[in-house]
DNA sequence: CTTATTATACTGACTGGTCGGTTTAATATC
DNA sequence: GATATTAAACCGACCAGTCAGTATAATAAG
């Protein structure tokens, strides 16, 4: 098999095109409501072509889910927050930036493999993983800023930087499930709003009772 | 098949059976892609009984998140944290219930109008709004509890009883995506952990850096 | 320059099966 | 006698997946 990228890139590839109508598609309606037809509809290619690039709707899946990991990791490492020389400013830095991204419709700011594993997690074990390989790999970055801050403030508590850094994305995860709940952004908000609180308070940078 | 069980039947309906078969195979399944004759086989009920009681696979989504919302409602109504004057004691309390209810398999603590908002927020508004009602009038007795503790203690904060209830549902929604893409409830259980804690922060019960 | 070969991208009609839902006709149960 | 319930046949739409064939473009041979 090989995979290896298009020998020329005359226009978008077919490939490109179901890629990237599978992110916008799947995260409207979800996974297992998405047809092929649909996605080729979507895509401008005919239905061929999408068994040509790919074997079945489940290995779509899977290579959405690589492709998400891909074009996410692009945009958080190119993030502006990365350039606070402070490790605990790259943390607070890291929520501010998930809080700005919380606008537009509802399908614009979820996650798509967030979405994809509820669905199944227990009946597709390989678009599970790619899932997990794809929230697992984004926390491992947090984790490395929160553990490099706990160092350097000396912050030991009962808690881990990994386990943090996956509480981060379970609040966002929750807070994506409770917007979609309730049709709006405000609420999604207003829990990342509770996590930077915590946050804070683990590092003491805010004293139990104060202002907003 | 008759297999001739003359008397032995109880009450069970096929509408209750064909409900407890819905929580069942769509926590584990997803909602779309579970279908009508795998509810009514799982139910032991014949196919024109489904469409006798519930006039679309739809409103049988619907009735899915309401007998959901019954039956965790009554759950959490008779759970023992509702037994300390205390009404911080009792938040507390309420997040201790829920990380004890995080055992065994994971399509048997995950929540159904979690699972199925996930999918229909954009396709079926009367799904979403069933699940919302779910979500939100379960978050709305928790927010009694918090309203109360915030009062009993002064606690003021840029927050309110609301954002802070929906939070603890943002939560456990996030982490129960977590437990589905890692395959085992650890996370979820370290993120209620993480929820405690910065509850205890908010009211003071700890002070910043402390032993587990 | 022309023709043959090869490999990949792509097409769209087609297929076998599944889906939600309907219908019918008979049987329990209250 | 009305309300459940059953079993099975049935329907049309739709589904994932197939297949035979076209398009393009590069390489090599005549």
């Amino acid at each position: 098999m090989n995979t290896a990228l298009p020998t020329a890139r005359p226009k978008a590839s077919a490939r490109q095109k179901l890629l990237d109508a599978a992110l916008s598609v799947i995260r409207t309606k979800g996974y297992a409501a998405t047809t092929v037809d649909e996605l080729c509809a979507e895509a401008g290619v005919a239905k061929g072509s999408f068994f040509h690039h790919f074997k079945s709707k489940e290995s779509l899946g899977v290579a959405a889910a690589d492709y998400w990991s891909e074009t996410t990791g692009a945009l958080f490492e190119t993030a502006p927050y990365h350039r606070h020389a402070d490790p605990l400013a790259r943390v607070l830095g890291y929520i501010d930036f998930r809080k700005a991204l919380l606008t537009g419709r509802i399908e614009e700011f979820t996650c798509l493999v967030g979405t994809m594993v509820q669905e199944v997690y227990d009946t597709c074990p390989e678009i599970r993983d790619a899932c997990d390989a794809s929230i697992s790999g984004h926390a491992a970055k947090v984790e490395a800023d929160i553990a490099e801050a706990m160092t350097k403030y000396g912050i030991r508590g009962g808690w881990t930087a990994q386990s943090l850094a996956l509480h981060t994305q379970a609040v966002l995860q929750g807070a994506f499930v409770l917007a979609k709940a309730k049709g709006n952004a405000e609420i999604a908000v207003a829990s990342v709003d509770h996590l930077r609180r915590y946050i804070e308070l683990l590092f003491h940078l805010r004293k139990g009772k104060d202002r907003a």
